[in-house]
DNA sequence: ACAAAAGTGTTATCGCTACACCCATGT
DNA sequence: ACATGGGTGTAGCGATAACACTTTTGT
């Protein structure tokens, strides 16, 4: 005889707890990969045209099924590498989403990563699929298949909150990079503007940055120190009642 | 012939494409419900004592698998009516747990939400497991079934970030409440202290709260104002820069 | 009278805003 | 010479922290 869900589980909450174990396990579990990057001044989405149907011809974010003897983080960062041939990048859980009918081809519960990459580490990669791959502009998102929209903004959403409170800007940006640099890319992120003098106070005053001795070159300006993020001393800061805070 | 992941999802990531996407639906998700309330200056914690196997004895936060045709934020709803008897509660998912071998049943993804009860709403249901539920208290939590106890710390740390950026604090309050007592439970939750006159006069600078013409009575010093929280208040709050701030 | 918590006022300090100004480079 | 962005100083304002003090109740 079958198990229930009351063999299983010890204990039932519904009306109908004597439904057999095995009519529960027919879900898939899919990620779904919010891929940023930034590029002259702006947030950039990766993503994927479909090939087949649903939805072909729209793009998509890129995303697969969790298989099933593989941890979810795991399949996460599998269609990151595969994707773009990346590991060990910045990636976070934005949300689940769980709507009987969010998928077409059946139950398909998805979990929405974002990952931010530096465009100076991403090389596009020669795959079979390289030509439906493509940056777009986050501020002109082009109708995404599925509930794509939703998932982007949402993890979009998480991203301007976390960006405040973790230094997790320095993943879209170089390793050496100037103040004016990181000023614009914030801006970018959390739809804003900045006083110049007062932003660099606020930075430099978490003394989290490093002062590489090297100097922009070739601009048609003051050149700009570079600076580089320092990890150690950020550790440092973490531990202080006022921590990084944008 | 059945179908593989690459005829149906229009583009693949891994090596292993064309497996038969029967392979995929195997997997049961479920929600866990981590259900706080707040009771003499303490966060607690609902817990249900398992009556079988796995982890029998133990206790464990509520929760349940989800149907096949039911939306995953239906479910959680549902494990808390059932067990509380609340509906319409503040509720907010928290993350999703992915593991391979995170339960011993099989592959199941499970999603925690937590949700805020106020005490005086709450009335201990009288069903048949009613001897099994209780409340804990958030700093001395037992120990918890599966991988409940990282579940509810990650929570926890979710709920000490929102709580200070959105007025839910007062789902765990009374309707009517002292300002000492709001003081009280942000203390709890945030596990610092405030000083009590910069405390209120952040609070009252927020015109979020509006002042019952009652007191508090029969107690044994100076009788506080009774307070509400004014939701039209807090919308217009929330339109300005400031915002709700702890 | 005393304890206990409510409730208020004051001061010093810190951080943030706004804005003005100078500097170094390429064209 | 000029445009462009880098880089700095300061004055004023507002929020916050620290602390002292008064008020009202029950015992």
């Amino acid at each position: 005889m079958s198990k229930t869900t009351e063999d299983v589980l010890g204990h039932q909450f519904s009306a109908f707890y004597k439904i057999p174990i095995e009519k529960f396990f027919q879900f898939a579990v899919s990620v779904d990969c919010i891929i940023l990057g930034y590029h002259e001044n702006n947030v950039k989405l990766l993503v994927v045209e479909r090939g087949t149907e649903p939805h072909k011809g729209k793009v998509a974010v890129p995303g697969d099924l969790v298989y099933p003897a593989e941890d979810m983080d795991a399949a996460a960062n599998r269609v990151l590498k595969d994707l773009t041939g990346l590991e060990n990048v910045y990636m976070t859980q934005s949300k689940a989403y769980g709507q009987v009918d969010r998928h077409p081809i059946g139950r398909v519960v998805t979990v929405g990563f974002y990952s931010l990459i530096s465009v100076d580490r991403y090389q596009p990669l020669a795959s079979s699929w390289a030509d439906n791959v493509y940056w777009v502009d986050v501020k002109e998102l082009p109708p995404l298949a599925f509930d794509h929209q939703t998932i982007v903004q949402n993890a979009l959403e998480d991203l301007k909150e976390r960006v405040k409170l973790q230094p997790i800007g320095f993943e879209l940006l170089p390793k050496k990079f100037t103040l004016g640099e990181m000023q614009k890319l914030y801006e970018a992120i959390l739809d804003t503007e900045f006083d110049k003098a007062n932003f660099r106070k606020k930075v430099l005053s978490m003394k989290i940055l490093e002062d590489t001795s090297e100097m922009q070159k070739s601009v048609a300006h003051r050149p700009a120190k570079l600076y580089r993020f320092n990890k150690e001393a950020y550790r440092a800061l973490e531990n202080t009642k006022e921590g990084f805070n944008l």
